[in-house]
DNA sequence: CCGAATCCAACTAGATACTG
DNA sequence: CAGTATCTAGTTGGATTCGG
């Protein structure tokens, strides 16, 4: 009885959201959100988005591209997207070591709901400075 | 030259990430990063998909519906959002008070693409979990 | 009922130094 | 080159208390 939404497409949108919430599995919390976690934080997706760009880096390139990441924070967001099966390591048995990281199948398929993220993010970029300097004139 | 991908599609997606991925603002970092550390945090994606999926809705009932959110993270979340013009807070001046909280059009715009992403890893939570014992398997 | 303020524990991430 | 290990500063987030 709450629901006195504009209810021309309010209905779909809820039914969506229903059904990829529902809390089906033994813990009593949506899968969802478990995955979100990972591919949310700070330097996954940018990890992503610039392999995606480039479509085969080596570490250290990889690096170079994202900029202001730490090699820390590199390898454990690399390991953390390989071990989700987002991201494929190759590694070659030479002096010196090279290693080359690209995005599986699975890795595209996510780069495409991060490039529409990042569209998203450019369009309305203006709009949301402009709500910014309001919100602080008060 | 070190363009070595499958080559049909590759050139679009390229360019979109340069476009959308160009450095310039005056500090010298994309603005589009600024926006998505904010929307890409823990509780504002849940925030928003709850917003969305209820239209309208008082302090305690959101943060009964996120279930586990604390209520100074879910404070602190929905004034970051309310600053960047996604959320709208509507004051009630009754006793005892009450809050509304709705997103705004901006706000409506983001919400697909969240739904986009909660979908994607709704499609794709079983061959990620496969992925990770698969993983674990070493 | 809504939320601000303070305190504190836990986690995160950068800097640095070292290794195959 | 591509990491690992350790240490530490900074941040996050929960618990609690108080106020309008």
């Amino acid at each position: 009885m709450t629901v006195t939404i504009v209810d021309s497409q309010a209905t779909p949108v809820q039914e969506k959201i229903e059904k990829i919430f529902s809390k089906t599995d033994d813990l009593g919390v949506c899968p969802v959100r478990g995955i979100l976690d990972r591919i949310g934080d700070k330097w996954s997706y940018l990890t992503i988005i610039h392999l995606g760009n480039s479509g085969k880096l080596r570490f250290n390139e990889l690096k170079a591209q994202i900029g202001d990441i730490s090699q820390r924070m590199l390898t454990v967001t690399l390991r953390s997207l390989e071990e989700d099966g987002l991201v494929q390591r190759h590694i070659y048995a030479e002096v010196p070591p090279r290693v080359e990281y690209q995005l599986t199948a699975l890795g595209e398929s996510l780069l495409q709901r991060m490039i529409d993220l990042a569209e998203w993010a450019n369009m309305y970029k203006a709009e949301i400075v402009k709500a910014r300097s309001r919100y602080s004139k008060n």
